[in-house]
This record gives structure tokens, C-alpha cells and sequence, in this order.
DNA sequence: CAGTGGTCTAGACCACTGG
DNA sequence: CAGTGGTCTAGACCACTGC
């Protein structure tokens, strides 16, 4: 059906990959939501008219990028940043004693600018773009351990406050998606070592010529669009940022 | 064949993931080495009398950990640090400015030694256990970057020499592959910040007060056999440690 | 051209989940 | 129990590689 017949059709793709795409449209346009069951594979093998299997392998692709969950039993489902069991999917840290982390978050401010030159271009807004810069401390078990300073599009990401970020419980991600049906599919990250007595100043570090570390992080959406640039100061003492390589 | 038909058998694993075991096993006991061939997939059916279509699972499974390497129209692969496309898969540095990094190593020693504290439990040594202690800066477009201390146990990489690892031109993990056949899949690294003054005079950095990042490396080969710590000291002024979260 | 992996189908049966 | 995803098979055909 969606299969190119015809032999003249130039560009070509297996019919998986259509599949994929059609599935990844319907994620981004909206028409399954963030922890959603999505229609079954005979459901799905039947709208598109192919077999099972090849619905299959389009879930299974998206599944192995975390886009969808599968569980036996139940159904297929929107992968979000709500669920417990990949709550902490963007948070590399680990602590040295190996404990559990207990994260609490202290939003020290919100505050409208227009996007500073590292910022615009990353998010890929022009001069007059605003962005919302979120400042806030995260604790790891009551230590104040990381400072972040979050830029979000302001046209995105209208009427950000202390208030309602304070009074949210859970992973910022997870806000995002409950107050902006967005939801971050991937990042990147830049780390670095760095002395920075500004940032261990507000981490309440007595001596300040501790390093810290540094990451820029952007994280994309749907369609690889960036929607977030995060900076962290971490303080690696009693934790350290693991990452795992294969 | 290798299935289960008696339904008294208390344990029960699918068909694919046995079919993957004796892979893998014959991948951990050199029947098949890294680079070479492995059998195709209808060899491989009519060997364990299994269908196509589950030895590709199998395979497939294997090839998304990085252990085999399809190539269409030529044949499955054993997963090798020696080639090209993956050469630096475990090296996570870019450059700020984006130019391509050329690696340059210069092993500066090569000692023997009683497996140190921390050391020894990562590699699961006992306390008479010897290490060879590599000791080399790499730079980055000439300039040195990367103090590294190398910790392999002795009994599996003897005569490790400065003069053997300088005249080999590629990277540490292509020469443990040809040298003693074997191969690293898998590493965890635990990165901080730190200010080492020491590091960083071997690295020639003229502030010393400049903070480095410090990764702890530990690598595995096949069975999850720890067989390497390896601690490196970046220098992050001009290079930053990169890191997709997916 | 023969041999390899890649796609697609149709159908059978199993394992797990929830009501 | 009905419905979901998970496994397995057999077979057809396609796309790519190297000789």
C-alpha cells in the first residue's frame, strides 16, 4: 500500500522506515500523548496495511530509543519522563559512598532576558527572542551539590514562575510535559573542569578554589528541534557523574 | 532442538537468547577473533537447527552492544577496535573549535608493581597480584591534554614495554586485541573535577591552579571481566568530554 | 553470478496482564 | 477469558558485494 510499486519511484526506503515515520508523526503532532497506550500492532499493521511484523520492527526501533515502551501483556506506550523507572534517565550522577540520591530542587529565580549570544544559537532564536533563565540549586540527600541556570524559549515556554516550578513535584522534564506537552527525547552534553567562584559561592563552598564541574547541556524534542540549554556547576566531593560506554 | 519440550524443565529462556549464549561464547573463546568473519546466517540455522530468522535476532541483538559488525552483501563481523569507524568509540573528547582531533601518545614509563588498594578490588586482584602501571600524555593537534596511568594485572598482559607500546600506531585497545587477543567491550568511567597540581605539571599547564577533569576508567572484556583501570587527567581548556543522553 | 545480509509476509503458538 | 506483546517458523524476494 505504502510500498513503492512502481519501479520509476526514485527514492526509496524499506517499508519499516515508513512505518517509523508515520508513528514518529504521530507522536509529535500530538495524536499520542507522553505516557499514552498506543493503538495495538494488529491495530496498527491493519490502518497501514502491512503485516505485524513489519509494524513490529518500526516499534521495535523506537522502542531501543526510548520513544516507546513496550509491556507484555499490556500494550505499546509513549515513553515519558513521569515514570519512575526512567525518572532519572538525564541525571548522571552517583554518589561515591553508593547511596541512593535524594534530589530536592530550590528554585532561586526566574527571570525574562533576551537569549544571551551562547544561548540564541543553540535554540535558534534571533535577537529578539526572549528566553527564561531558571536559576536553581539541586541538594543531593540535604547537600546543596549542583547550580543550574536553565534558558527555555519564552514563546515555548510561556508563564514560567518560582511558584508554579516550586510547588511541582518531580523532574523538570516531567513539568515540561504536564504543563507544555513537550517532551525531551534526547541531549547532549559538554563537560568541562572548571574554577568558578561565582557558582561555588551559591553552592556554599567554603573553600572556594574548589573545581567544579562543568556541563552545557541541550536537549532536543521531536524532529531534533533543541528547546533547552542547561548549565550546571557540580560539585563532584561526594558525588561523581558516571557514564557508561559500549 | 535446543528448545525445551518437556514442560517439566524449571528454566526457560527463548530460543534467541541460547542461540546468542553459544555465540557469544564462541566470541569469548576465540573460536572467532576480533575482525574475522563469522559464519552466515544459514550456516549458523542449519548449525543449530534453528530458523533463519531467530539467528538474526540473536545476531542482531549482538550487533546493537557493538560485538558484531554486519556489512550487507559481505557477512557478519567480529566487533574490532582496529577499525577505522570505531577506533575512537572510547574516546569522548571534541574541540571547542570543532576541527578534528589528531591523538599523538607518548608513553613516558612502563612500571611493575603490587596492585595498589584501589586498584586491585576493581580488577578483583588479590594482594600478591602484580600490575603493569602505564604511564603516558596524549596531546591533542600537538598540544598535550591528557595525563593517563594505565593499570593492566600482569599475569594477563605480560611484558608490557615502553619500547612495544611506542612502536605501535594505533590506540591502546587495537594493540591489546593483536597482542594478547583481548578485546574490551564494555567501560564505565567516573568523571570529577579536580584541582591535582601533579597532573598537572606533567602536563605542562603553567597555571597550576587550573582545574582538570579526572576519569576513572574500568573496563570489561567478554563475561563482564574487569581488565583495566585506566585514570586520566583532561585538560578541558581547549577539548571538552562530550556525552549524548538518549 | 553466487553468496551475503535486509525486508516482508502469513500464520502458529506462547507468556503475560487485567478484568 | 480476551487482548496484548513475544517467539518461532518457512518461504519469497530484494539489495549489495566481490569475483
Amino acid at each position: 500500500m505504502l510500498q513503492n510499486e512502481n519501479q520509476n519511484t526514485p527514492i526509496f526506503s524499506p517499508l519499516y522506515q515508513q512505518i517509523k515515520n508515520l508513528l514518529l508523526q504521530s507522536l509529535s503532532n500530538g495524536e499520542w500523548n507522553a505516557g499514552d497506550m498506543i493503538p495495538s500492532e494488529v491495530e496498527l499493521s491493519a490502518r497501514y496495511k502491512v503485516s505485524q511484523g513489519t509494524v513490529r520492527k518500526a516499534i521495535d526501533e523506537l522502542a531501543s530509543e526510548n520513544l516507546l515502551v513496550r509491556r507484555q501483556g499490556r500494550g505499546t506506550f509513549v515513553g515519558t519522563h513521569q515514570e519512575s523507572d526512567i525518572r532519572f534517565r538525564f541525571l548522571s550522577m552517583k554518589a561515591s559512598s553508593g547511596e541512593r540520591i535524594i534530589t530536592h530542587s530550590h528554585v532561586v529565580s526566574v527571570e525574562v532576558m533576551a537569549a544571551p549570544d551562547g544561548i540564541r544559537e543553540h535554540l535558534g532564536l534571533t535577537k529578539q527572542d526572549l528566553v527564561s533563565e531558571i536559576t536553581r540549586i539541586l541538594s543531593f540527600n540535604g547537600k546543596p551539590t549542583v547550580l543550574e541556570k536553565i534558558y527555555l524559549p519564552t514563546e515555548m515556554f510561556p508563564d514560567v514562575s518560582v511558584a508554579k516550578l516550586s510547588s511541582y513535584k518531580g523532574t523538570l522534564y516531567g513539568w515540561f510535559e504536564s504543563e507544555y506537552n513537550l517532551r525531551m527525547i534526547r541531549a547532549v552534553e559538554k563537560i568541562r573542569a572548571v574554577k568558578d567562584s561565582e557558582a561555588a559561592i551559591n553552592l556554599m563552598v567554603v573553600d572556594e578554589s574548589e573545581a567544579l564541574l562543568f556541563v552545557e547541556r541541550i536537549s532536543y524534542t521531536y524532529a531534533d528541534k533543541p528547546v533547552e540549554v542547561r548549565h550546571g556547576w557540580y560539585m563532584t566531593a561526594d558525588y561523581y557523574y558516571q557514564n557508561e560506554l559500549i
